[in-house]
RNA sequence: GCCGGCAUAGCCAAGUGGUAAGGCAAUGGAUUGCAAAUCCAUCACCCCCAGUUCGAGUCUGGGUGCCGGCUCCA
């Protein structure tokens, strides 16, 4: 097994090796919860969800910690600065704290439309204030940081490697400040690692101060530390998490530890939306419940996303969605043809699965170009391709019947690694096999007769019940929808 | 201004320098009582201009367009 991915850190893609043997450590950044999720920021979490469920198929020991942002950050560093979460709390009136619950409700409603596995962890930033404090004091102590009145800041100048993530130099940010220069601040790049305000909204007490509230980047330094060790195996994030913020948790972390912090750092690119950037004017900000409104299910834009490849700008249109529904609907039904060996396949595991897959000459090319195309930094694209080679494998007239279970086992790998079918929802008008042969015998009887109305009707009933009837020139064949 | 990425058919999207995967849609045919499903077939000179090379979608330079970061953002 070699796995490779693309390291934003080195700039290409590196052999995979885990820091602990048979074990993965990884954290991902995720959403701010001061309002609903849209589907740009699902396009990363289901690629950590891919992530972990890959390494399982190749039998490593996954650990996964997601953080929740629940204290908002400031929109600059000068002390007039607000926070998002301020902001929209004092927009609605409602409590931060309520918005905070609310939020992470309708996120954790979307990661179960979407199929995705739970991480280990979903720490918060405010359970873990004194982690963060803790880190910050050694900051202090080691002389990275500093303090000006309750404010305290990162130097950057005592961090030579600051922007070896991002590329960024110093020199290019002090030319490049926007913003209004904070005067505490000995450099324009140096972030803030713990703020002072009485008028904020969430603060806490600490030796810091009274009124006080963590800088951006401290949290997941502090959480991942926590959850994963001083030095873990990778860290996800979107591609604007590149910087400031990831760069700024590498010299936190790595100054604070004495040590390299994380070994491979994978980023998303951004999803586009009719070709461009979606924003709230353009009104194509959309939720999971706008894809549902519209008649789709969350697993089609699961598998559209999982259709490209993660580090390549992809774009949301309906008619793309619509085409990745139809797509998956397609795989859909080469699952109900193969029912009755799934049968005989599931509850394996899905390396279990792969392997049977790929013990099985008719059915092992496009195993293995499944398996490749994923190991290869997740190339899905591929992996997809194999799925509908297999597919029009199987439904040719002479597919050897012994290698219907190696296929079966295939599709099942997928499904457990890529997320392609929802769990079977009870039918409760599910009609038995025999009442199901009944009425198809009593169509083709009605055929034989030629009275359609009749045989429209039965056929209409079937329909209706989930069963789909082929005619087909060998007579009628029906399997579950 | 400074960093970084992308540009492949109507749509989505792969592609180690050797003559363009896959899917959706579409079209013709087979099949059907009509359909659906299925099967067979058709459907791209890879943004533009130079260059390197025996050979470039794939490398280099220059354009153009889009995206990201430098400011909360997946």
């Amino acid at each position: 097994m070699v796995l490779r991915f693309y390291n934003t850190l080195s700039r290409q893609k590196e052999v995979f090796t885990p820091l602990q043997e048979g074990e993965v450590r990884m954290y991902h950044c995720g959403p701010t919860v001061y309002k609903r999720p849209h589907i740009g920021n699902y396009r990363a979490f289901l690629f950590a969800d891919l992530l972990r469920r890959w390494f399982e198929a190749n039998e490593l020991k996954v650990t996964q910690v997601m953080n929740l942002t629940d204290v908002g950050h400031l929109t600059d560093d000068a002390d007039a600065g607000e926070d998002k979460l301020q902001q929209e709390a004092e927009r609605t009136k409602v409590d931060p704290w309520a918005i905070v619950d609310q939020v992470s409700q309708a996120f954790f409603a979307d990661l179960n439309a979407l199929g995705v596995v739970p991480a280990h962890h979903y720490p918060r930033a405010t359970d873990h204030i004194p982690e963060m404090v803790a880190m910050i004091e050694i900051l202090l102590e080691k002389g990275h940081a500093y303090r000006v009145g309750d404010n305290i800041y990162f130097d950057v100048h005592s961090f030579p490697e600051y922007g070896k993530l991002s590329g960024n130099r110093v020199e290019d940010l002090e030319a490049g400040a926007r913003l209004e220069i904070n005067q505490e601040k000995r450099h324009p790049a140096d972030f803030a690692l713990w703020k002072s305000d009485p008028h904020h909204l969430m603060k806490w007490n600490t030796a810091f101060g009274e009124d006080g509230f963590p800088g951006w980047h401290i949290e997941c330094s502090a959480m991942a530390r926590k959850y994963l060790g001083d030095h873990f195996d990778l860290h996800t994030g979107g591609e604007d998490n590149v910087f400031p913020h990831h760069e700024c948790e590498i010299a936190q972390s790595e100054s604070a530890l004495n040590g390299s912090f994380v070994s491979l750092w994978m980023h998303t690119r951004f999803l586009q939306v009719d070709g461009g950037k979606m924003s709230k004017s353009l009104g194509n900000v959309y939720s999971i419940d706008d894809l549902i409104e519209r008649g789709f299910h969350p697993f089609d834009f699961r598998f559209l996303v999982q259709r490209g490849h993660y580090r390549t700008s992809l774009n949301f249109t309906w008619e793309a969605l619509k085409g990745a529904a139809e797509a998956r609907k397609s795989l859909q039904d080469l699952w109900s043809r193969l029912a009755n060996e799934m049968s005989k396949v599931s509850g394996l595991s899905a390396a279990a699965a792969l392997a049977q897959a790929e013990a099985a000459a008719e059915v092992a090319p496009f195993a293995k170009e499944f398996r490749e195309g994923l190991n290869d930094d997740l190339n899905t694209s591929k992996a997809v391709a194999a799925l509908f080679g297999l597919r029009t494998a199987v439904l040719r007239a002479d597919f050897p019947e012994p290698n219907r279970t190696a296929a079966a086992a295939l599709l099942y790998a997928a499904d457990l690694i890529l997320g392609l079918f929802p769990a079977e929802e009870d039918s409760a008008d599910g009609l038995s096999d025999a009442e199901i042969e009944a009425l198809v015998l009593a169509r083709t009887a009605a055929k034989a007769a030629k009275d359609f109305a009749a045989a429209d009707d039965l056929r209409n009933q079937l329909t209706t019940a989930g069963i789909v009837v082929e005619d087909t020139p060998q007579g009628a064949k029906w399997h579950r929808g």
